[in-house]
DNA sequence: CAAAAATACCTTGACAGGTAAGGTATCTCG
DNA sequence: CGAGATACCTTACCTGTCAAGGTATTTTTG
């Protein structure tokens, strides 16, 4: 039960956004959690991902830094800024939205989970 | 309040098919109607609505004639086919999962309106 | 120990849906 | 008659996604 790709499309990077909301955190290992919290059933491609973090950054709504670890792979951090949580309570409030205009559009789901 | 371009970008072919649920109807009226349903804040931009409709037909999901009334300009009409009843309703389900998903990927809004 | 798999990053080219801008034609109302 | 609403349609462009490919290191496994 996967889901079509672009039913997504334009809440990328709220989604990134979100998890940065808990701490610095590299590509991988935010890719991971994406897929954890929805049981497998998204997960960002690579391409996107990475498409995603260079938008970010060059609109100013994260940082980045290489992560300076020992074991494993290296590893680029990022780090939300202060305008990326504008937009994140932004991104947050337009998904609020978009759920009631299509809850309005596609019929009465609301009682089903 | 309105709503950022492709944050519906997807489902705008289920929304559509909603609407041809109730009965044929023709372009104009269509988006007038989901215009109202959203209270003004979402319609679909004219380009978009006969692009999709083009592309609804050639999946076979609605088929179209011209309407021979008299009055006001010459309308097309468009009726949902029983493959676009199916279609509708995956689309139908994939936005209830999609709703569920963003719910977990943005933090916790369930709450709110 | 060597091979395989996982970790971790990144780029390029193509594609699809949405949209601005432009166009046509008819009808209604003042 | 002119303005505005009704009603349709196309073209060229923009943007986000993704398949495919690439690099490099570490861990696991046979």
């Amino acid at each position: 039960m996967s889901i079509s790709a672009d039913t997504l499309r334009g809440h990328t990077d709220t989604i990134i956004l979100t998890q940065l909301l808990r701490g610095d955190n590299y590509g991988y290992e935010i890719n991971k959690k994406i897929l954890e919290l929805t049981g497998g059933a998204y997960g960002l491609k690579e391409a996107t991902l990475y498409t995603a973090f260079k938008r970010l950054e060059q609109q100013g709504l994260i940082t980045s830094y290489w992560g300076d670890d020992g074991p494993g792979a290296r590893r680029r951090y990022y780090a939300i800024t202060e305008a990326g949580r504008k937009a994140w309570a932004e991104g947050r409030r337009e998904w609020i939205n978009t759920r009631v205009l299509l809850d309005a559009l596609i019929c009465n789901c609301e009682k089903e989970a």
